[in-house]
DNA sequence: TTTAGCACTCTTGGCCGCCGAGTGCTAACT
DNA sequence: AGTTAGCACTCGGCGGCCAAGAGTGCTAAA
């Protein structure tokens, strides 16, 4: 339906959509007309052949255009100039990540903050998840009679905690011990093998105590939840910059927006579909199935590194959306992610080509 | 000026702020005649008596009225009922930290999570911080070639993460011996300790390599980074819910909630008090300097383990908010979170008895 | 000291009419 | 055939006006 549109429409719809980004009011033929070098009631004839291709629409008899979710679509696809972030806005952005390269778990917010001043509306970024991790070490530490504190190291240098319950006389030189066979026991094992392990009493001499029975438990239930995502909340930011955007007046969609981020859709619904696929995705309005999606547009791209973990990076915001800015934006940002993360885990990163 | 208040006078007050916290809109003399056995007329003259006190106020002439600031100190400190939780709320609390005691760094989630459900406003809370932190144990796991992993365990169980370069050649087994090393010498040490020897080649044979330097440097660094609660967020929820309350129809409201709890006052001014008092903090509306919160009041308290390890939560909500209830929430909460902590650090809890 | 009564104040909501922005259509022009 | 000028028409937004209702403050009587 798309290719039959001759160059002065096109040239129409995109002035159209970029006033229309720009300003968040309907244009009107007139404020086209110059720029296009023809009267207005020539532009207002192009616009009613846009309209009945639905790619823009009226809020009313005698108020001007805007486009329709397909319009926006066809704009993504066929119109924008896929205006890159500038050489220095990527060095800024090398430069932040650089600064904190070794605070792992400061990735997130900084990606987010980064992203979210860039795009210019609010961010979104999940923590990574494995798709089969890979028991490096644990260390067992006694915190005082009755607790011990188990760190574990997963393959790739994700490091989780735990405490465990333990006998009130077991020495911190017993533990170091106990550590030092579970260590040979699970080496470079899978979550699946650990946990086969903690079902049977395996063979060694001699055999395991309840208690690094509990540990072999805990390691392959901690090394599950790292696969399966679980209770991993997404974190965002620039939500209150997003919230000057007019269409933000009310404050129902303020909800709205807050119940999408908090309350479920995102976590369920966007995250494992961008985990799913590749490149930048993007979706626009209603063309998600989820209703209350549809006065929102989402973009989002999958980082990491291929095979071994993978989070998304994204951004949220009004259906009028600075889509060039944006989707530049994700795609650089998860590449600075993937290959940050590819000098950790190997060199297998993810690049979102689209 | 606060004790010549009469029975009756007293019970007007107290009727007004209830009924105002209940329904959001001012209370008319005619709404509390028939509870409290006189005329209409009786209410008003006490109510202008109460106005003059400067306990209420009116929004126009022909308005009920309404509470100030030092109406509701006054109610909160000698009206309200000290509604304390029910013993089967107390005992669901209970249950939710039980249910994940071993996950320490979901606590405070789930703390967030349980005190805006109970309080049914925003809840805030901050990870807990020491004030002097102790060394307990680093292990070094090598990524790959160029890249090590330092995991620092502190004296009582918090773990922090960095990745640190390495020497090309390194092996596990250097690693582990670097380790060694370096957990002799700083055992127990206290941050500034560290960072003392960090700074003068501590006497050792044989002498320190550069790169056993740089981890005693980082080592150090980290444990500043933890006692100084640096790039700490402050995590909240409920804000969702909170937005039903009549005092966010204008967005502007919105943003200025949003910007109190990202934006800067909540983590200068107000974390900061509450970690230097004891007891529940109780803060009306333009009480506190910051003009920002004219509009709100905040309710907070400590939490942790006395001369070691402490955080703060606490709710945010608008100023006609249900005081006792919240006021009960924190400090239900504040308390079981001291005794967690105070399981995994010793015994000196912080108990919040006001 | 309490209360009935009443005048007065101020908000809220609905209604009306005007203005301006912008369209759609038709007829003329190239 | 495509373009454009012209014009009637539509609709939202804004201000003014009015009536209703809620609630007070005050006064005078009980």
């Amino acid at each position: 339906m798309n290719l039959e549109l001759n160059e002065r429409r096109r040239r129409v719809l995109k002035a159209v959509i970029q006033q229309y980004i720009d300003t968040a009011t309907p244009v009107a033929s007139q404020d086209l007309a110059r720029s296009l070098g023809v009267s207005s009631a020539t532009v207002r004839n192009e616009m009613a052949a846009l309209e009945d291709a639905g790619l823009l629409t009226h809020l009313h008899t005698s108020a001007g255009r805007l486009p329709t979710d397909a319009g926006y679509r066809f704009f993504v696809e066929n119109l924008m100039d896929r205006a890159a972030l500038s050489t220095q806005e990527q060095r800024m952005i090398q430069h932040q990540f650089y600064q904190i390269r070794s605070e792992l778990n400061q990735w997130i917010h900084l990606a987010a903050a980064v992203l979210a001043r860039t795009a210019q509306t609010a961010a979104v970024v999940t923590p990574p998840r494995a798709y089969e991790s890979r028991f490096k070490h644990i260390e067992l530490i006694a915190i005082n009679d009755a607790l011990v504190l188990m760190v574990l190291v997963l393959h790739e240098g994700s490091v989780k905690q735990q405490t465990l319950p333990a006998d009130p006389n077991t020495t911190q030189e017993q533990l170091s011990r106990i550590a030092g066979r579970i260590n040979e026991l699970c080496h470079e094992a899978s979550a699946k093998a650990i946990a086969a392990l903690a079902l049977t009493q395996p063979v060694a001499q001699p055999p395991l105590s309840s208690f690094e029975m509990l540990v072999i438990e805990s390691v392959a239930r901690a090394m599950q939840q790292f696969e399966e995502h679980v209770n991993e909340l997404i974190h965002h930011d620039g939500l209150l910059e997003m919230l000057h955007q007019p269409e933000f007046g009310q404050v129902t969609r303020v909800r709205e927006v807050l119940s999408i981020l908090e309350g479920g859709t995102m976590l369920e619904s966007l995250i494992p579909q961008a985990l799913a696929s590749d490149g930048v995705q993007v979706i626009i309005g209603g063309e998600h199935s989820r209703d209350e999606l549809r006065d929102y547009s989402v973009i989002l791209s999958r980082y990491g590194v291929n095979g071994d973990v993978a989070g998304v990076v994204g951004v949220l915001g009004p259906r009028r959306m600075a889509y060039p800015r944006s989707i530049s934006s994700v795609r650089y940002i998860a590449g600075v992610m993937s290959d940050l993360m590819g000098d950790l885990y190997g060199e297998r990163k993810i690049e979102p080509t689209e």
